[in-house]
DNA sequence: TCACGTCTCTACCATTTGGTAGACAAATCT
DNA sequence: AGATTTGTCTACCAAATGGTAGAGACGTGA
């Protein structure tokens, strides 16, 4: 793959728009479109519109793999803090790119096959998140519940502000720099105070 | 319209695939099939597909409605409390109507004129949450932050955890009675925390 | 009985979809 | 130079899509 540039530039294209208009109203052709191509170019790189969503995905779980891992790290030992850097690393794409969380939320929209080949792209950090959790309630820094179904509930949180800006609008809302703030500040307070240990 | 049977079993059997499978990727002849009629049959009662949207809308709007009126009627006034009985109202579709919620979400998805038309549908209880909670907030009987944003968290994190399943399958979560249950309790937990005054 | 409105159907149609076949140019290898 | 690989294209195709036109079955009121 020497040149790899079309490549890549069809895949980010496809990301954005199965993100951000779902991946199932999206065809060959809008996507080539975007890109400046002929849809047969698309199924040049990708044999089929199944193996596109597939790679699609691989590149999203990378870039927001990438991502949690780095935060996980960032800060220090106090679990409310790290779930802060971590709540803030997943909004921080948000903000850049709308697409990445829209895209991983379209799970329930996919069949199998392709919910499959996402699950097993992101089951290392859930597992990972949900061990720490786990260890933390233990010590009694963070408030006890059931910590899988916590990690849940921090994902559709955090996932739903960010991937359902018109609903937030609904509630009044403007999508702008200082709304957006707004709602990063709401969201963090939210969430340490759901996590306080009592 | 002497016969509404034959609408009304459009309208249902429509909220239900477009909610579970998203607008966009629905057509005409999935929704005959299911009812066991021509796709013909389904233009005669709606005139148009995005006419069909628009109606299955507003059937999905006075379902919930309903339902969250009813809830924040239905308890005392302590605001933690009639939070919890709105949770658990809205959480009783996820149940017995998963697609209802998945319809609702789906509005990111959709053009700009079906929004304004769900929009309008909702705009009056959502109005409605946003003043108790800023009102509540100013005795002090809930965590002070900013209502609107609130209320659209709240609102994420409740629908997130009723469209979601398949995310929480993958947190390890077991689709079953027990396991719904079991979500349920941890979600008001969760939310109860979250909104306890400081 | 007859006219009329209600409801569902068959028969089409233009457009869009994912996908195949293969031409053609540019780069790379021998 | 000649052969081969790489990357994009044009030309198709069968199936599915939203939608139109209109026939026919059914009941109801005059």
């Amino acid at each position: 793959m020497v040149n790899g540039s079309t490549r890549i530039r069809i895949l980010n294209t496809a990301l954005d728009l199965f993100g951000t208009r779902g991946v199932g109203t999206v065809s060959l052709d809008d996507i080539a479109d975007a890109v400046g191509v002929r849809k047969q170019t698309v199924l040049y790189w990708f044999k089929s519109r199944s193996g596109l969503i597939d790679a699609v995905l691989d590149h999203a779980a990378d870039e927001l793999l990438v991502v949690v891992e780095a935060a996980i790290r960032s800060r220090g030992d106090e679990p409310l803090d790290r779930v802060d850097a971590v709540v803030c690393a997943v909004f921080r794409p948000v903000v850049r790119r709308p697409a990445l969380l829209g895209l991983i939320r379209e799970v329930t929209r996919l069949d199998e096959s392709h919910i499959n080949h996402l699950r097993g792209r992101l089951s290392a950090v859930v597992e990972r998140c949900v061990s720490y959790l786990t260890s933390e309630m233990e010590k009694g820094r963070l408030r006890t519940c059931d910590p899988m179904v916590l990690a849940g509930l921090l994902y559709s949180t955090v996932s739903g502000t960010g991937t359902e800006p018109i609903v937030l609008e609904t509630f009044g809302w403007e999508p702008n720099a200082a709304g957006l703030r707004q709602v990063r500040r709401e969201l963090r307070g939210f969430v340490r105070a759901a996590l306080q240990p009592n």
